[in-house]
DNA sequence: TATGAATGAGAGTTCATTCAT
DNA sequence: TATGAATGAACTCTCATTCAT
């Protein structure tokens, strides 16, 4: 009995972590449920067994992973720190997060990018389920901050796409990048530890008061 | 005679700027030749007459559509100015640039999201088709900017990661910012005018020795 | 379990003989797969399930169904007879073979025009999975003939040529020649009964020594 | 306005040359207006305005092209000589006539195999245009033969079929017997010449009193 | 739960043919 | 006569989805 749970957990997990794969490599639309039942060796029929469609799959994934993630990356917002400390962990800790997690990584840009509200709708569901309101304190942290003239900026949405661009795009823009000035790429660590210093820097002179 | 040259060039171009809505809405897969046609208003096999294949169209809209836009985006690297002008004008040219051309935007952060090497490519064609260089021009800049004292970021790569990423993110975060902090939204124009003056502020402060 | 097996087989199978029917009749590229789909009352898209394309399935057709009527041709060959019988029981066998199964013939009669070189290769390999080397074994039947003064043509090409010739051509000349001459036509039958009788003779009297 | 004149027929023939070659390597479905029309270069819609349709063309070709080489593969048979020297006659004149006329070969064999009958009428209108009666005077002459023992077949049909496959055979087994048995191919000249040499024998040999 | 077979709608593509000039 | 553009029907092929077992 115990054997079937898992085996039930076992196909649906791979299923999951197949369709991650799938869906971030090529999006909803370039993702093929046979190419997913292939790469998770389940039959095709199983994935409308358990996800009935392909929207369906595709908004599980994003959500089942997105839960999973939610918690760790979470972490970082609510510790209770000054903008200057502030500014040095998010880059410390988003860019290796993302480095890690790749395939996580891809799947929430695109989601981000074409779908951003519809996933906006998902974080906040998730605040709901874990009785947190990361958004509001946010806000109130980042008022707080420059009521008190720690920081420069004011607007809270500012500041926000100010930190998260220079992370996100970090990903997106490297092999461009170093082909457009055609210098020859250092090691993904290197270039990675230097990007974390020049966010650190950045943020912290450009948003400190 | 000039009636049907000038007919040739509105069918082709009545398909380049419906792929290029298309597109840019829906991706390259996700994108219908027969609504591109239905948009167009012409007949469906045309676009295989101009264009032989979907895949062939896509690369055609990408690049007909950068060169076009090339030039004019091109301007604002070639100014022969100081980095803190330089940093004033990038945000205020950018912006506004890409509201006005939104399906440009879309197309050109899909492609760069998920082709990015081959858009440099293009890229770099271009610059060649122009006997420009600017990439050496700019990369020359910052190193002469950071020689003389006058920023601290040092890495041409990170400084335009920086910059960049500012920018281009505006657009995709909007939506997803207000909506996340559930602030009411200004309008579009007063977004992207605080927009420009917070990237000012942070480029300037931030990597401004 | 049986059941879905043999229904398998069966698709497959109905499959292949619409497609050698409608091949045979209309060539690759006049044939239509969903003629063929139609005639084998399969969806369409099995076709492409079990064959995933046409000229897949076209060649599928070719070496399935050659490979089945493979062995029954290949005995008239390999029988230990001198060459009077020999001549005796190859129109006497391969005429009626052919008159049996018509599709077969016209199917490989296509092919045998226009893509040669690829049956040819096909057929050795044929022999190849039998363990057999039927043309070592007529090319040494030949010259061991003519060394014992048994037949007159000493050149084993053009002794089979002039064998298969006279018995694959029947089928072609026959309507043709009866209408050119005008001579009313005797029943199917009694024609090739004529014909059998008349390379009999040619082959006796041409090459026997 | 000569200069016009030839014009016209200039592009005409250019077409029925072009589309020569291309039916004969393709059949009838196979081939392309378009690759007609460039391998012409013409305009593809000329062929249409020349020829109305496909099917149209591919008759005007048959006809066309038939009635060009017809006078000339005619006279053989109405040479008025006995079976022997027939016989030394039809191989040395067929085979050497195909050699140099293969795309004719070919475009005739494929109508003569899947549309033999259609291709006879054709035939049949083109002696009657010339006012002759070939094909009485072949079973006229086949039958007066055979009255005064001078050959052993009695059938007109039989006679011809005989002849005639051996001779057209050779060209499409070829290929096909020398990949066949593994015999290093000597030049198509050696080749044909001793075809020539065996299918006299035979038919001497074999139909000849 | 799991499988291979089957389905139907629709996608991209091709091609003979026609049109306007 | 000649051209490039345009058309529409049909074709091969794909894919999410369902079925029978």
């Amino acid at each position: 009995m115990v054997g079937w749970k898992m085996k039930e957990q076992n196909s649906k997990e791979k299923i999951i972590s197949a369709a991650l794969k799938e869906f971030s490599l090529k999006g909803l639309e370039g993702a093929r449920m046979e190419s997913i039942a292939r790469t998770a060796s389940v039959n095709k029929a199983m994935l409308f067994y358990y996800f009935n469609s392909k929207s369906n799959l595709y908004s599980s994934v994003i959500s089942y992973v997105f839960s999973n993630y939610f918690k760790e990356l979470n972490k970082i917002f609510t510790l209770d720190i000054g903008p200057s400390e502030f500014f040095e962990k998010i880059p410390k800790y988003v860019i290796p997060f993302f480095m890690k997690n790749r395939d996580f990584y891809s799947l929430i840009i695109r989601e981000f990018f074409f779908n951003g509200e519809s996933l906006v709708e998902m974080v906040k569901n998730n605040f709901k389920n874990l009785n947190l309101d990361t958004p509001k304190l946010l806000k109130d942290k980042v008022n707080d901050w420059y009521d008190r003239g720690l920081i420069t900026e004011s607007d809270p949405i500012n500041f926000f796409i100010n930190m998260v661009s220079v992370c996100v795009f970090s990903f997106i823009a490297k092999p461009v990048a170093s082909k457009f000035f055609e210098i020859e790429t250092v090691t993904e660590d290197e270039f990675y530890k230097s990007r974390i210093k020049s966010i650190e820097n950045l943020l912290k002179n450009g948003m400190l008061a």
